[in-house]
Order: structure tokens, then C-alpha cells, then sequence
DNA sequence: CGCGAATAGTTCGATATCGAACTATTCGAA
DNA sequence: TTCGAATAGTTCGATATCGAACTATTCGCG
């Protein structure tokens, strides 16, 4: 016999990073809601504002958008003037992305709420627990197998 | 004066939950390939499995889906005989999602997986690991202030 | 070198998601 | 109780994302 139908058994990890992630989201979204930023894209110039001048392939790793969207998304943060595609003297095929001085407004906005959030995060727990999470966030790198170029 | 521009100032906590979310995404993706399930489906599913039979708002508050598109997601999911919308007794507004035999099925390929990986990130890490992962994840939620219902 | 395979990015038609408006039902306070 | 506000879900037209095919460039191995 095979037993009756298991039930609940939340997961231990994923589930939480799941929740956690939606928090944050809903988070963000409210927090940029007057900013006219979809939360990807805040996260995109917030990403460009420590990283820029970075080429397209890697905001796509990053991000885990196909190349087609990645185009279409970049190609509105440029008409809004947020953004550059700059050439890239060492690779003919690719571009540099860079911000604009607006674009970097717009991310010195991202980066203070997001400043702000981590403040937060951090005023609740001590050395220990963020030891333990940044172990449990390198064992899903490894237990997952995959590599974010 | 402002000053020099502040440079790179990798985050503590969300990036590496960003990171951990697409590790877990893609690894996820790789797994469930041959099952014909979106990531996203394959996670309906399995919440489903723990959770049904369970309201649409539930699953549009948890997924972050907006109405309009769990409406569109269900459909699929119904169509291809996975799930099923019943009526609700106690509020004729709604309806209770619940997995079909084919569903649960599904949910349990799904199941396979996710144990599989969670055992792998469990086997790396400590209990005190995890119950500081556990108390930054709480952190989080009440940082955020963000209650998903 | 030379040439096939891999990589970077775009285009375009197909699909999925979204926002706004709408119906039906339930809640809650006067 | 009654009625305005809130909630559950759908529909439909607008927008965003995707996959496949394509161009251009670079890599790597004979």
C-alpha cells in the first residue's frame, strides 16, 4: 500500500525565499510608486549605478531576461533617457550600457530606499544570523549547481 | 560639495535573495523541463499540493499575480486538466481551486525536485545556519511592514 | 591563417501579463 | 435592516515578454 497523501510539509527554504522575496517586491513598489519605475526597473538602474558601464549580456544573466526582452526593456529605459548604449571598444559585437545623469537621479532614489530597507533588516538581527544566512544563500548556489555568468 | 560619487556598495541582504532566487529559478527550470510546466506553473502546482482547496485570492496574493492574469493562468492550467475551479461554499463570490488526479501528479514531480534540492542545501549548512536564515527572513517580513494576506 | 562554432544583440510574429471597467456577492456601520 | 464600500473574479483592449530566425563579430582549434 502506498500510504495516505502526505500533506502540508513547507519547505524550508524555498518557501521563505519565496515570501521574502514577494515582501521586498510589494515593498519596493510602494516605495517607488511616484518614481514612474516599474520595481525591475529601479532594480536595473540601482544594478547599472554600482556595476555600469556593463555590457548587455550580463544585466541578462543577472536578471534572467531572454535577449529579445532585454532589447524591448532597455530599449524604453534609453528613450526615457535613463540609460546609454555605449560601444564597446573591446568587442565589436556588444554595447556598454551606462546611465544618464537622470538615470543616475533616478538610482540615487532606488538606492536610498533600498538603503533604507537594509537598515532596517540589519537593525534586527545580529552578526550570527546574517553569518547564517549568507552560509545558507552559498549552500543554494551550490546545491543548485548553477553558475550566473 | 557633494562629493565623489559613491561606487559599488553590494547590498547585504537583498542581492544575495535576488541571486539565491534566480539560482533556485534556473536549477528549477533545468529540472522541470521535460514536464512541460513553467517554472511558475510547477510552483502553482506544488502550492497547490499543500494547500488546496484554496481561494484565487490566495494564490494572487502569494504568486503576486494580478487577477486579470491568474484568471488567464488558471484557464491554462485548467484547460490542460491540471486544476479545477469549485465552488465555494462559504462565499459565492469565489471559487477553490484543487488539483485534478493529473495535477497531483504533476505536483508531485514538482514535489520530487524541490525535496531533492532543499535536502542538498540542508546537507550544507547547520541548524544555527538556518535559524539565522530563518530570523533574517523574519526581518524581512517585518522591515518591509508588507503583509501578504 | 582559416573556418566552423559560439556569442552579442536585434527583429518580428506569437503568447502572456497588465490595467481598467464591469458583475456579483459580502461586509460593516448607521 | 439597509445601503455604500470592499472583495472575488472575469473580460477586453493595451503592453510586455518570449522564441525563433537573423546579422555581425569573436573564439578556438585544425
Amino acid at each position: 500500500m502506498t500510504g495516505a497523501m502526505s500533506r502540508p510539509k513547507p519547505l524550508r527554504f524555498l518557501s521563505p525565499i519565496h515570501k521574502a522575496t514577494r515582501h521586498i517586491g510589494v515593498h519596493l513598489e510602494n516605495a517607488l510608486r511616484e518614481t514612474e519605475l516599474a520595481p525591475q526597473e529601479g532594480h536595473l538602474l540601482s544594478y547599472l549605478r554600482s556595476y555600469a558601464p556593463c555590457p548587455i549580456a550580463e544585466v541578462v544573466s543577472v536578471f534572467g531576461l531572454r535577449g529579445s526582452t532585454a532589447t524591448a526593456v532597455l530599449d524604453r529605459l534609453e528613450s526615457r533617457g535613463l540609460i546609454r548604449r555605449e560601444l564597446n571598444p573591446n568587442d565589436r559585437r556588444s554595447f556598454l550600457l551606462d546611465l544618464t545623469p537622470a538615470g543616475r537621479e533616478a538610482a540615487e532614489t532606488v538606492q536610498a530606499e533600498v538603503d533604507r530597507l537594509e537598515k532596517a533588516i540589519a537593525r534586527r538581527i545580529t552578526a550570527e544570523d546574517e553569518a547564517g544566512f549568507r552560509r545558507v544563500m552559498n549552500a543554494i548556489a551550490e546545491a543548485t549547481q548553477v553558475k550566473l555568468k
